[in-house]
DNA sequence: GCAAATCGTGAAGCATCTACATGATGTAGT
DNA sequence: ACTACATCATGTAGATGCTTCACGATTTGC
């Protein structure tokens, strides 16, 4: 097919890319040894930092739909990761509320998450490494600007 | 919750996670405005680089299953992206070929792909740009090997 | 030739997501 | 207080992406 040489930000966009898949493909394997999916977890993880709350809530944070939640909420109950709890004022709502078990487990991967930042950036010098952090930051916030202005 | 301030590397990466999403519901959301999933999207795309393919050839690059290929392709055929056409030597495989229109949406594809790498990384000046390949192809190096590590 | 490997796909199943409909409850207005 | 309307969770139905297992149709190696 056609081939031009790719510019250097094209390059820079592949290896951008590049680097979503392997993230995405390291969070996966490492999640289903404890029998989580990534949604699942990230649902868990909203929950560790934020409380029992309603899926409704849920939902919102997580940005998809209230029927999905309960998919997903259905799937960390049968593994025993979370309650339904009665909402204290509210009959119509439940609190999703993460059991001892659920809570290891949120200790674990909040181990395991300083574990892989050390793993990935612990020996950068901490000037280099605030800039890489900036230089994420821009990116993040010029796309989602991008895909604002493409949907608005 | 129990909140120790995030270290710098954590920061790193959350900053990254953050990025990875932000890739990924920009991809997605630009991509079913031209009734392309993902998925269907990325094979799209290695038949646009490697020509007509079998759909075991297909299934080894993308890393799937055959039979996973199998659905992908049916649905790029029901949207006229691509037709099966019979191996010129093996009848048991198909070659699966872009028709016009899926060439023609190829060439968006491409297109769209440098338009967004020079909004994001147009402006940047070469020799910044050109650390940041290398910061990105290292981090996605240094995942791969953890990986690789944990699951041999 | 004949047995073994290969190609694509049917069948069955799980996970994520959606939109729409429904019953139960909460809230506000009159 | 009673009636509307909004909200919470979920049943139903369907699209997509993924898996493994089984099977018929070939190709290939000996």
């Amino acid at each position: 097919m056609s081939d031009a040489p790719p510019t250097l930000p094209e390059t820079a966009l592949d290896r951008l890319l590049e680097l979503t898949l392997t993230v995405q493909d390291d969070m996966t394997s490492g999640l289903s040894a404890l029998g989580l999916t990534e949604s699942r977890t990230h649902l868990l993880w909203v929950i560790a930092a934020g409380g029992p709350q309603t899926q409704q809530a849920l939902a919102a944070t997580l940005g998809v739909s209230p029927r999905n939640v309960t998919g997903l909420v259905d799937g960390l109950v049968a593994g025993g990761f979370v309650t339904r709890e009665p909402h204290p004022t509210d009959r119509r709502a439940t609190l999703v509320t993460p059991t001892p078990h659920g809570a290891e487990v949120i200790a674990g991967l909040v181990a395991g998450r300083r574990t892989l930042a050390d793993q990935l950036f612990g020996d950068h010098p901490a000037a280099e490494l605030e800039r890489l952090v900036g230089d994420l930051a821009a990116l993040t916030a010029r796309l989602r600007r991008l895909v604002e202005e493409a949907s608005p």
